[in-house]
DNA sequence: TGCCAGGCGACGC
DNA sequence: GCGTCGCATGGC
């Protein structure tokens, strides 16, 4: 199975498992679909990427996906990661009671919401304000690079709010992050002192953790919902971005139908990549 | 060149 | 409370 060669040269160091997953599961939707910023594809398809500091190399041959991990003990983390054990066939027919999610579902269905860490999304989100996603990614690539430890396959961790606390708007420079700097120094400083308390996050309800998060400069309603969503699960979260306006005008006028509050944010990650992709294809 | 990007903070009213 | 504007950076 072509893994990938970064990972190759280093094979005896790593665990290989070939998992089965539901037909409509989207390994390339689910990675580059703009909820996350850090993996990479290579020529032979595989993925590339690391979280909360583990390395993981991933290919989806049909409905087998091979995720070759540091350790065997790693696997429960990235089937968690992957969302690989909701029923997304049952969300699927949920969304079908109103049309333009259902062809959003169908344009692709392979789509999963990410578990992600929460410090590294909000990091992630406040960088992505005003900003394309090619561009996050290169500013985040930059971050872990200059910042991170160095893990295996080439790749860093993301930095440790402790290391970003202590650093300034000039050791930053070279992100090129513009006016996000300030933004990422007030949030590495409010969680490495403990005025933001990620773990309390966690277990608040919704409405307090997003309160919680706006306190943070840079934070905004729109940031605090994707850290939500994507950082800490809250799956009824609804980012509203400018593509997401854009379908709420064209589509929603009246507000999202009954069948997507449940799961407001993983319907909103198929209407974002359906508004932004579909008309691409010929 | 101007416009826009997974927005937000400051300001005026 | 709501609308407007400036903001770094970079691609088209």
């Amino acid at each position: 199975m072509p893994i990938n060669q970064v990972l190759l040269e280093d094979r005896s160091a790593r665990h290989t498992v070939s998992i089965s997953v539901p037909g409509a599961f989207s390994l390339r939707d689910t990675l580059t679909c703009g909820q996350c910023f850090r993996w990479t594809q290579h020529p032979d398809g595989s993925f590339l990427g690391a979280a909360s500091g583990r390395v993981c190399g991933a290919y989806q041959d049909g409905s087998s996906l091979t995720l070759e991990m540091d350790s065997p003990e790693d696997l429960p983390f990235w089937r968690e990661y992957f969302d690989l054990d909701r029923d997304y066939d049952a969300l699927a027919r949920e969304f079908s009671a109103d049309k333009t999610l259902a062809a959003a579902v169908r344009f692709a269905p392979g789509i999963r919401i990410l578990a992600q860490d929460p410090w590294e999304a909000l990091i992630s989100f406040i960088i992505s304000q005003n900003n394309r996603i090619e561009r996050i990614s290169a500013v985040i690539g930059r971050l872990c690079e200059v910042f991170g430890e160095p893990l295996p396959g080439g790749l860093f961790s993301f930095p440790e709010p402790e290391i970003l606390a202590t650093q300034t708007e000039e050791s930053l420079a070279p992100l090129r992050c513009g006016y996000r700097t300030s933004y990422l120094l007030d949030a590495a400083r409010r969680t490495a002192d403990g005025r933001l308390d990620l773990a309390a996050v966690s277990r608040a309800d919704t409405d307090t953790a997003r309160s919680m998060l706006l306190e943070v400069r840079g934070v905004g309603p729109k940031v605090a919902e994707c850290v939500l969503l994507y950082g800490f699960g809250r799956l009824e979260c609804f980012p509203v971005d400018t593509w997401i306006r854009r379908v709420m005008r064209e589509y929603y006028p009246g507000g999202l139908p009954d069948c997507a509050l449940r799961y407001a944010g993983i319907a909103q990650q198929f209407l974002f990549h359906y508004i932004r992709n579909a008309g691409k294809q010929p």
